[in-house]
DNA sequence: TTGATACTTAAGATATCACTTAAGTATGGA
DNA sequence: TCCATACTTAAGTGATATCTTAAGTATCAA
């Protein structure tokens, strides 16, 4: 895989607004047309659709249309990359803290280096 | 908890660029210097400073200041709420499809409601 | 065929973001 | 005291992001 990077910047891009996110919600309730899934923001449909669009080059979310109405769906497989990368934030935490606390007993009271 | 959207807000922005992403990485292996951790990075000093700003106010990073070194650090708890939000998207999407399947089960051929 | 529905496309207004350079302020060491 | 270090502050620039309105296209139903 040659850049991950690319990917965890729309994905969490994506995430950082509201109204997004709140798109993510309802999809997790099952999939809607654009327009059940515009009806609750007080703003156009074409902002509605263009947040969608952020969703959908995410990954996070996809569409498909059928006959005038594009039915939207969560893609829950997606999110596991934005996951990865944060248990492995935890993970190297923690392992430091590991380290850390090996050398301490090992070096009561020297410098950490 | 009136509005912790605000703080996913800030904290899925800022997890949003390579850059910030690369720091907390670095973060994750111990604390650092401002200038170490600008050490890596292709851009100026107040260019890295600014990103470290966007990461404190993302809670996900901490750093005090002794004499002229500022330390900085990670701040692992702050990483759960993200984690949290994306877990419910994934248990949301779970309790539907169990919710599917029973439907399914009982009216094998009736169009979901 | 006509009209309503469900988007879609295009263009533009603001605001925010991710940098830059240039200058300034503490601090610590010789 | 003098100088280098380690940031810090300020101001400006170009690219993106988030919305808007206006106008278009394709489908479905009567």
């Amino acid at each position: 895989m040659p850049a991950a990077g690319a990917d965890l910047d729309l994905m969490f891009q994506a995430l950082a607004d509201p109204t997004r996110r709140a798109m993510v919600e309802r999809l997790g309730r099952g999939p809607t047309s654009v327009s059940d899934l515009a009806q609750p923001f007080a703003m156009s449909l074409p902002a509605v659709v263009q947040h969608l669009a952020v969703l959908e080059a995410s990954g996070l979310v996809a569409s498909e249309k059928v006959g005038r109405v594009r039915t939207c769906r969560m893609e829950p497989a997606a999110f596991s990359l934005a996951e990865q990368w944060i248990n492995q934030r935890r993970t190297d935490w923690e392992r430091r803290l590991d380290r850390l606390g090996e050398h301490l007993r090992q070096h009561p009271q020297g410098e950490p280096k």
